[in-house]
DNA sequence: CACCTATGTTGACACATGTCAAACCAGCGT
DNA sequence: ACGCTGGTTTGACATGTGTCAACATAGGTG
């Protein structure tokens, strides 16, 4: 598996903080290479079983979620922990363990970043 | 050609205008079914090369764009093709015929729609 | 320690997907 | 009619992906 080690679609920042790569699918053709990064953002939100956890995780208060949690989506656990890494894996996610659980929390920037994707430069 | 297999992720409605399928991704979990129609969205853009011709699309002036003036994205023609097929099943392309040349246009409301999606409803 | 629960990892497998070449269709010229 | 150009469809193929069962690991509890 290492022949193309897919960038982040976020970097990180110096605080913490991620940095969205592109511009507004609506500003200019987006190039091969932004295209590439943002792509893998949309994939890693393009099943379903991922998009539950991730909506699951993101709507939990406190913004966390342990994973025992939201876990209920019909496949098994093995499956589920297979979707959390990729989400993971594409940045939108981060894990941590504390005791017994394991708890994921959304990368907070990640949704404004693609809610910027998908701004409208028009005055829509 | 009427055979729609995939639910659309957004439905037409009376007046042309597309109405969202999903509450905001952190506002509660996405049921299964609501997971299944967005997901269908995402993974439409999941792809470089779609999200390059998505985005040839919407930055065209007039917001369409033939499919000459953008197929320039690295793979023939014929798989040009193909994922415009595979975003206009989308429900985020349309595209007409006028001559000789075929246009695509994003489907307005479309990315209102996903910007929802990903609005943060907390004061965060 | 042994045992149990909560997650992650590995291996295997069926299915979906991206790609191209080649055949095909639709207009527009001459 | 013919050919030519723009686009789509089809067939084939390699790769990617989602899934589970089985195994492995981590951290509790007795």
């Amino acid at each position: 598996m290492s022949n193309v080690k897919v960038p982040p679609l976020l970097e990180p920042g110096p605080s913490g903080v991620v940095v969205s790569c592109c511009p507004p699918l609506t500003e200019r053709p987006l190039t091969a290479e932004e295209a590439e990064r943002t792509a893998a953002m949309f994939k890693a939100l393009g099943d379903p079983v991922r998009l539950r956890l991730f909506s699951a995780v993101a709507s939990h208060e406190s913004g966390e979620a342990c994973v025992c949690d939201i876990s209920d989506v019909g496949v098994s656990q093995s499956t589920v922990s297979h979707h959390l890494k990729r989400l993971k894996v594409a940045g939108l996610l981060t894990s941590e363990r504390r005791g017994t659980w394991v708890y994921y929390r959304i990368e907070p920037s990640v949704l404004a970043a693609m809610g910027k994707l998908l701004a409208t430069t028009s005055t829509a």
